[in-house]
DNA sequence: CAAGATTGCGTAATTGTATAACGTGTGCGA
DNA sequence: TCGCACACGTTATACAATTACGCAATCTTG
C-alpha cells in the first residue's frame, strides 16, 4: 500500500467525525455548521474541525471551496490528481459537481508555463444553476 | 456612452475613495485594509467599505479574490468580458496578474454547456512564484 | 530505558471577514 | 408634493479562522 494514501481507518477520532458530517452531507458544509454537528459527540471548539479539516484536505480526502468558505468530500472518481479539480457549484439546491478535464489542466498549465510561473495550487469554481434546477 | 460602462467619474465619493486605495496598491487588499487606510478620510466603518466593493465589482472595475478573501482594481487591458477571467497569484511578493484566454474560456463553457450547467460566474486562481520571485 | 521530538487533543481568547437592522438625507419623476 | 430609489452613517452581530497555552500519547534514537 502506498503510504501517501489515507484510508478511512487511518484517521483519528476527531478526523472521522467531521469525515463522517462530510460524507453523509449531499453539500459542501462550513466549518461552524459541522462543529455544530458534531457537539452531541463532544466538540466544543471551531480549532477541532479546522484542525481535522486542514488534515482531510491535505490527505486529499475533503476539498476547500474558497468561494463559499466551505468544504466537501471528495467524490472524484480517482483521487491521484487533486492538482486541479474544478467545481460546478449550484446556487439554487448547492450542489457541487467535481469535475476534471484534461484539456483544462493542459491549458492552465500552459498558461503558467508561458508566464513563468510556478504553479503550485489551482482554484476552479463555477457558480451557477445545475441541470436539475433548470427542469425544475 | 454606453450606460453600463462606469468611468470613475461615476461614482460616489465613498466609492471612489476606495477605487483610489486599491488603484494605489500594486497588490490586493483586504477591505479591512482599505477600512483603515481611508480613516483618515472619515471611513468608520466596515459597511461602508463593503458597499463600495460591492458596487465596483458590479461596475467591472474591481475583482474578488476568493481565495484571498481580498479585492484587486482591474488592469485587464478590455474590460469588456468579466465573465471568465484568471489570476495568478504569486504568494512570496503578492503580486497579482491578470488573464484572459479563449481557449481556456472556451473549454470552461464547453464543461458546463455538456453538463447542462448555466454558468453565471467562474473563479479561477492559480496559486505559486512569480518569475520575478523565482528569479530573486 | 530515558530524553527528546512529534503529533493529536482541549480550552480560551483573539483576530479577521462580512452582514443585519436601523434611521437619515438627497434627488428625481409621477 | 408625494413617494420612491439610492447612497450614507452607526451600532451590533454573525460567521470564519488563528494564536497561545498546556497536557497526554506515541515514536525514536542513543
Amino acid at each position: 500500500m502506498n503510504e501517501h494514501v489515507h484510508a478511512t481507518s487511518d484517521l483519528t477520532k476527531n478526523q472521522a467525525l467531521v469525515m463522517g458530517a462530510l460524507s453523509q452531507s449531499d453539500g459542501p458544509l462550513s466549518a461552524y455548521t459541522i462543529l455544530d454537528q458534531l457537539r452531541d459527540h463532544g466538540f466544543r471548539a471551531p480549532l477541532q474541525v479546522y484542525r481535522a479539516l486542514d488534515k482531510l484536505v491535505e490527505f486529499g480526502l475533503v476539498h476547500r471551496l474558497e468561494s463559499l468558505n466551505a468544504f466537501v468530500a471528495c467524490r472524484h472518481p480517482s483521487c491521484d490528481d487533486h492538482a486541479t479539480m474544478a467545481f460546478m457549484i449550484c446556487e439554487k439546491c448547492g450542489q457541487v459537481k467535481e469535475i476534471t478535464d484534461n484539456a483544462l489542466t493542459r491549458r492552465l498549465k500552459h498558461l503558467a508555463t508561458e508566464a513563468r510561473f510556478a504553479l503550485k495550487k489551482t482554484t476552479i469554481e463555477l457558480r451557477g444553476i445545475c441541470s436539475d434546477c433548470q427542469a425544475a
